[in-house]
DNA sequence: TCAACAGTTGAACAACTGTTCAACTATAAG
DNA sequence: CTTATAGTTGAACAGTTGTTCAACTGTTGA
């Protein structure tokens, strides 16, 4: 081993021939930035708890006590789910008396979650 | 304590009037393994790098060294990830000469994704 | 036959995630 | 004022996940 820095060779042997490819695929892949955004996005829905929540208050807003009693578990564990979908901002919600009622913020979300139900079903 | 069996008291005061509303929740609800399903077709959409892959490859199948090179990983770490793909249908593969070339397997993926996209851009 | 490279795999490790528990705030009713 | 309930929150813990590393298989070409 030397001190000098290890270059960093590339391995595949058709690289040479395959340079266009990888140059064009580096130019259509998204920002990391936006790369992080959407498996954000996608990490939020990848959770059957929070799935169910969704499901839950499709219809008809819900507050959180009877979102957990739909879905069999605790107020707090659905109130921590809630934080997330809040945070990301696919529910909205509004205060009536000691109530808090929850309900999707959009549309879009029903759609997303809709085409991957065809997918998984097909 | 007595060693009766504690009993499951629902809580909500108002639980009786939202009765029918929490019926009515619990039979739009999907089956749990249903929810299982979606929840794992999104968890595997919830990482940057796997999402990296699938823009990668989206366009022209690539080979498993080009898709490292395309996006700095290595060779290891892509073939882990791939994996995944694979067992979950998003990707599909042929192999050539000492080479594997990987493509998307479908369009419904890329609706999915070009759908989420348009979400988290707005 | 042998060396070089593409790709896969399992173990190990660190980082992350979801639920539970207990403590807390806030609102409503007696 | 006091009590009961709705909801939130932070800490703790267990389970999961992604990358690294080293070892391995399989194919190509000298």
């Amino acid at each position: 081993m030397t001190d000098k820095i290890k270059e960093y060779v590339p391995v595949c042997e058709e690289h040479e021939e395959h340079g266009d490819l990888i140059a064009k695929s580096r130019e259509t892949l998204p920002e990391t930035t936006k790369l992080y955004d959407l498996s954000d996005f996608f990490k939020v829905l990848g959770d059957s708890t929070r799935l169910g929540i969704l499901f839950a208050i499709d219809g008809a807003p819900m507050c959180v006590c009877d979102i957990a009693l739909t879905l069999g578990m605790t107020k707090s564990a659905v109130s921590h789910q809630l934080k997330v979908l809040r945070q990301n901002c696919l529910v909205k919600y509004r205060k009536v008396g000691k109530n808090v009622f929850y309900e999707l913020s959009d549309d879009h979300v029903r759609d997303i979650i809709e085409k991957a139900l065809e997918h998984i079903e097909e």
